[in-house]
DNA sequence: AGTGAAAGTTGTTCCCT
DNA sequence: AGGGAACAACTTTCACT
């Protein structure tokens, strides 16, 4: 069922790496029972393959002044092509987006907003989010507490 | 203005791994204009300090089946704190979940869900969304298109 | 806080099965 | 596809500034 070019052994490289993304070569191939060069060979394969798309370091939100998170649900003045296209270019270059989705149903696009609380938040909003072009409406809305957060996808 | 407890150098060495998590310690050391002996107790000091909360292997979701983002908005049948504790405990089990809000306003609990398409939605809605504690409503929205996705916070 | 050197581990390649 | 060996590169610690 679980398949897509991938055997199970990558599955669970892929699993664990998920987790911990700077584990040594040497210790994932103990984990999955391969040698080193075997399990160095399928890494890279997941790597060039693009499966792993890349390693990060996830970083304490709260420790770097960024306690508020916003959900913003915006409607565009119209749906032509150039109109998306300029809001998804502009959408991108600011940084305190980490995501952007087009949505179906009412709202266009709804997006993660980082802030470093309500008034940072104000500010955004302001100078960044409602000058983006094509913006009809804003809809705001305030996560109290994050209780899941997970980047691991289930394999 | 931006501060926390780091200096520009941590600051620098953090916007770095954010996105090359796996760089060497060498390599980052050249980059911030450090030996390899300071970086790395910089490095280390952010770790233990909570700055950096682990690394992690990126995978591309459609490449391991999963095409399809849907956000949930639930609302609980009371507010009472063991209806919350029992939602967010169970929530926190189901892994197609990738993440959790308690959120202000209306909805009471705001998810991020991944599936490998419409129908599989279907089937985590009605075997494990629908039948997490307390839930009164549950509003699903798809994702079009994934604009931006990031994990890198603004430093 | 930073440096340089030393020692032990790793990543990576190559050859063989 | 996987294993083993070899070498270069890297991580990590320590003594010193």
């Amino acid at each position: 069922m679980t398949d897509f070019g991938i055997d199970p052994t990558d599955q669970r490289i892929l699993t664990i790496l998920q987790k911990e993304g700077r584990l040594s070569n040497a210790d994932l191939a103990e984990r999955v029972n391969l040698s080193a060069s075997a399990c160095h060979r399928r890494v890279q394969h997941l790597e060039r393959g693009g499966y792993i798309t890349g390693y990060v370091a996830l970083v304490n939100p709260r420790k770097v002044g960024r306690k508020t998170t916003v959900y913003v649900e915006i409607t565009l003045n119209g749906q032509a092509d150039e109109t998306l296209d300029a809001f998804e270019k502009a959408v991108a270059r600011v940084p305190d987006v980490l995501e952007c989705h087009l949505m179906a149903g009412t709202a266009d696009y709804l997006l993660k907003v980082v802030a470093e609380d309500a008034e940072d938040f104000a500010r955004i909003h302001r100078r960044h989010l409602a000058k983006l072009p094509g913006v009809q409406t804003l809809q705001s809305s305030f996560s109290l507490k994050t209780v899941r957060q997970t980047t691991a996808l289930p394999i």
